[in-house]
RNA sequence: GCCCUGGUGGCGGAAUCGGUAGACGCGUCGGACUUAAAAUCCGGUUGGAGUUAAAUCCAGUGCCAGUUCAAGUCUGGCCCAGGGCACCA
């Protein structure tokens, strides 16, 4: 064996001879349990990041630890090719988006390869080649047909950067997720996807998923947003009509002293008196010209203006005015909102700023207000309510949409945030959308014999404003598939989400040309054992994906409910304490490692320093540290003259003489142990590494306290060695099949089973008696572990330290932790 | 405002059940080897008091209380940081 560790040169060996011998490849039938681990695919940027590196080292650790523990694990990888980058560069460089992402693909695929990880390439997808999104389309007309998919009229959000719309998720803070812009408000035409009907079990079966973490669940719980309560219905008094209201607290009707509907609320020209139309009109301008940041500010003093028109109150008979202000808003609930100042903040805060009354119907019996300085907006009985005076709040909601219910003028009603995902996307680089428009038949479905709807190529991608699929002299114009006749086909392709949203079912069987998986692949494989991915799609993508699971599980393709069994949301790569980021210039490129230490001292660093939940923050200290470990380990391997290979006795407890080769048995025992539970448990991997290193500090103790190795020694020596090579091996993976073959390995090290502990040589030989002296540790002392209690006592009691400090002190009481501890309570 | 996560040395972070706080690493200081350097190996490194040196003592896991023989860990109240949601009626 070589004496210097040279990486660049063993990886490239192995990754060459695993690529020839297909050792990564996974059979759909075995008699093993499968194992379906999962990264999130990236989009074909141009280069890895570290965020990449990150990402696919930890799956790959989980994918090959199972595979040692017995079973056949499926490790996938693919590319989210579709999207706007590539279009926008094509733009800029005058190249064509699919060459474009193909070069990106090539030079990435080149990179993980060069980290070592272990994928079956066979199952490669790539979502932007037709041989996918031909099912991406299917899948598109089977919702279609479902009535899942549906076309709508309705405000938008458009990015003007981008010029497409957006989908609600897409929007951060009135800004559009991929470039910041702001994003306004559109009347459009746009194809959207019923995740709404799901909305109920999408919030519900988050309780089936105790292996994804709470803030995840809690963002998708919010995000969903549900909330019971009434629709009450008003009469106007100066018209035919009815106002109806959505409230969480019909608790507090009798305390309505206005009403007030959106700006674009649909009725609101009808309940505009003639005197009010100009004031009314002109703040419905105003409102119109506001982004959606201004708008929602919540800091924002609240404005409104008066109808003129005015609602009775059924439970009250009260008569009160109707008001437009732009707090109420015409997508949410009713579009209306009825007003009870002294019981809410935002109304309080509209009635002082109009002089509107306050009345208060809900007290807390025991310090009752006047509700004058702020709203009372906490439990408590009811006053000024007529028949439902005294009653408590909570059973007054129930009691007053009851009465509502009986007199026809209200219903009971459970609301949610979530909105149907909008899909349409104004641009070329995307799966077209397969329909077309016949000025007979309307909206037509392309026959699925007709899919994929391929993608024209004959495009000028430099128009502005519109498009560059419609400048295509080929793709427009077509037939009508009812009747013949002449048809336009829908230029707006699919937003990239709907291609992810299915695309971990496609590995289950990426090949198969009649459908987008076989029903027992995906039953077999499915669903995902462990998912690792950033949580900034904690809501977009896994709420898509869990919806499109539903979706098609009812369409009858699939069989369970949920698709990732097991979430793992990793933190971010920093670097000086912010995320790394070309515009900061604080980027760290994985090729530059790669070449100067190695992917192996790469693979050891991105899950050393902090668990993979966390941030993590880059050193190159931290690199430098790992590679000179990994150099600590390969010397411990090249002074070869030790090792007897890799049969040696079975060592048992007992089987050794020596107090010093016991101990070292011992300490391996305890690091598979460690490291195998550490593993097991949340994939703590700094964790196991330290466990790698304190393994690695022991045998170099063992050995330096030796000069020449006797038969006994060289067993334990050669077990420590192994040992530690085959827990390594996820991790370093060429360093320690390099090694291996060394030793003698003639299988690959990735194909043996994971070592195994003895409990009884899993701990230390003796124990380590902590006395404390009212709680506070004064001695320690070496025993047997199979003393008594009252020998450990006596023991404690023997101490010099012990008798010095208790001298003349009543011992109170002696409290015993077998094995591990006295505590003498002396006063 | 509501929800989630977190707060431990100079730094990243350890610490199944409440039972030795600071594993392991980085940094740093010192030593060995070397003509020298690199590499490597060994040792110190929470703060304070104390000592020629040691022994030793005291304090210490964001803050304030509490439970307990014993609290980083449990309970109550607060503070701070990061993330999510937000005029959602």
């Amino acid at each position: 064996m070589k004496d210097a560790y040279f990486p660049q040169e063993i990886e490239k060996k192995w990754q060459k001879i695993w690529e020839e011998k297909g050792a990564f490849k996974t059979p759909d039938s075995s008699d093993k349990p499968k194992y379906y681990a999962l990264s999130m695919f990236p989009y074909p940027s141009g280069k890895l990041h570290m965020g990449h590196v990150r990402n696919y080292t930890i799956t790959d650790v989980i994918a090959r630890f199972k595979k040692m523990n017995g079973y056949n694990v499926l490790h996938p990888m693919g590319w989210d090719s579709f999207g706007l980058p590539a279009e926008n560069a094509a733009m800029k460089h005058g190249a064509n988006p699919e060459t474009w992402t193909d070069e990106n693909i090539a030079y990435m695929t080149k990179q993980l390869k060069m980290l070592g990880l272990s994928y079956d390439w066979d199952r490669e997808v790539t979502t932007c080649k037709p041989d996918y999104y031909k099912w991406t389309q299917w899948l598109f007309l089977q919702l279609y047909k479902k009535g899942l998919a549906y076309k709508k009229e309705a405000a938008v959000n458009w990015c003007e950067e981008c010029g497409t719309v957006l989908a609600n998720e897409q929007v951060i803070d009135g800004k559009c997720w991929r470039c910041d812009h702001v994003v306004e408000k559109k009347y459009l035409s746009q194809w959207f996807l019923k995740i709404t009907d799901y909305a109920e079990v999408l919030l519900e079966d988050l309780d089936k998923l105790p292996g994804w973490s709470d803030n995840v669940k809690t963002m998708q719980a919010n995000w969903i947003g549900k909330s019971q309560g009434a629709i009450l219905k008003f009469k106007v008094v100066e018209k035919d009509l009815e106002v109806p209201v959505y409230t969480t607290r019909p608790d507090t009707v009798h305390g309505i002293t206005y009403l007030v509907v959106a700006p674009e609320y649909k009725d609101i020209d009808k309940l505009t008196t003639p005197e009010n139309k100009e004031a009314v009109e002109a703040y419905r301008a105003n409102a119109r010209k506001m982004t959606e940041i201004e708008r929602l500010s919540t800091d924002r003093v609240k404005t409104g203006v008066p109808l003129g028109t005015h609602c009775i109150n059924p439970y009250t008979g009260e008569k009160f005015p109707l008001w437009t202000a732009d707090y109420a808003l015409v997508e949410y609930g009713t579009g209306a909102v009825m007003a009870v100042p002294a019981h809410d903040t935002r109304d309080f805060d509209f009635a002082k700023k109009y002089n509107l009354p306050l009345k208060v119907v809900i007290q807390d019996p025991n310090s009752p207000s006047d509700c004058k300085n702020e709203a009372y907006t906490e439990p408590g009985v009811l006053v000024n309510s007529n028949e439902f005076d005294g009653m408590n709040n909570e059973d007054a909601k129930k009691a007053i949409t009851q009465k509502a219910v009986n007199g026809g003028f209200g219903e009971f009603k459970t609301q949610y945030r979530l909105r149907d995902w909008l899909v349409s996307r104004q641009r070329y680089w995307g799966a077209p959308i397969p329909v077309v428009y016949c000025e007979k038949c309307g909206i037509q479905p392309v026959p699925e014999d007709q899919l994929p709807v391929l993608l024209p190529k004959d495009v000028d991608f430099s128009v502005v404003g519109k498009s560059p699929i419609t400048t295509s002299k080929t793709f427009m114009n077509t037939t009508c598939p009812c009747c013949g006749g002449p048809a336009k086909r829908e230029t707006d392709t699919m937003d990239t989400f709907v291609c992810s949203s299915w695309y971990y079912l496609r590995y289950s069987d990426a090949k198969n040309d009649k459908m987008p998986f076989a029903k027992d692949k995906v039953n077999k494989w499915l669903p995902v054992d462990q998912y690792v991915g950033g949580i900034e799609h904690a809501i977009l993508h896994l709420l898509y994906s869990r919806f499109f699971t539903k979706a098609l599980r009812d369409l009858g393709l699939l069989d369970f409910d949920e698709p990732f069994k097991n979430l793992l949301t990793q933190g971010m790569v920093l670097k000086d304490g912010s995320k790394m980021s070309k515009s900061k210039g604080n980027t760290v490129d994985p090729d530059e490692i790669f070449e100067n230490y190695g992917a192996d001292t790469a693979r050891l660093f991105i899950l050393s320093d902090s668990p993979p939940a966390r941030d993590f923050d880059w050193s190159d200290a931290g690199v430098e540290g790992c590679y000179k470990f990994l150099n600590r380990v390969w010397r411990l391997i090249s002074s070869n003259e030790e090792f007897i290979g890799l049969s040696y006795p079975e060592l048992g407890c007992g089987s050794l003489k020596k107090k010093e080769n016991d101990n070292l048995l011992r300490l391996v025992h305890i690091a598979i142990k460690g490291i195998t539970n550490d593993i097991s448990n949340d994939f703590q991997f700094n964790t196991v590494i330290s466990k790698y290193r304190e393994l690695v500090n022991a045998i170099y103790d063992w050995r330096s306290k030796k000069s020449d190795l006797d038969e006994e020694d060289k067993i334990v020596f050669s077990f420590a060695v192994v040992t530690l090579i085959k827990l390594m091996s996820p991790v370093a993976v060429h360093l320690t099949e390099e090694a291996w073959h060394e030793l003698g390995g003639e299988t690959s090290i990735h194909d043996v089973e994971w070592p195994k502990w003895n409990d009884n040589l899993a701990k230390a030989s003796s124990i380590t008696l902590v006395v404390q002296i009212n709680g506070k540790v004064k001695d320690k002392i070496e025993a047997d572990e199979a003393l008594s209690e009252e020998e450990l006592k006596q023991l404690a009691l023997s101490s010099e330290k012990v008798k010095e400090l208790i001298e003349g002190k009543t011992i109170v009481k002696t409290i015993v932790v077998p094995k591990k501890l006295v505590n003498i309570v002396v006063k």
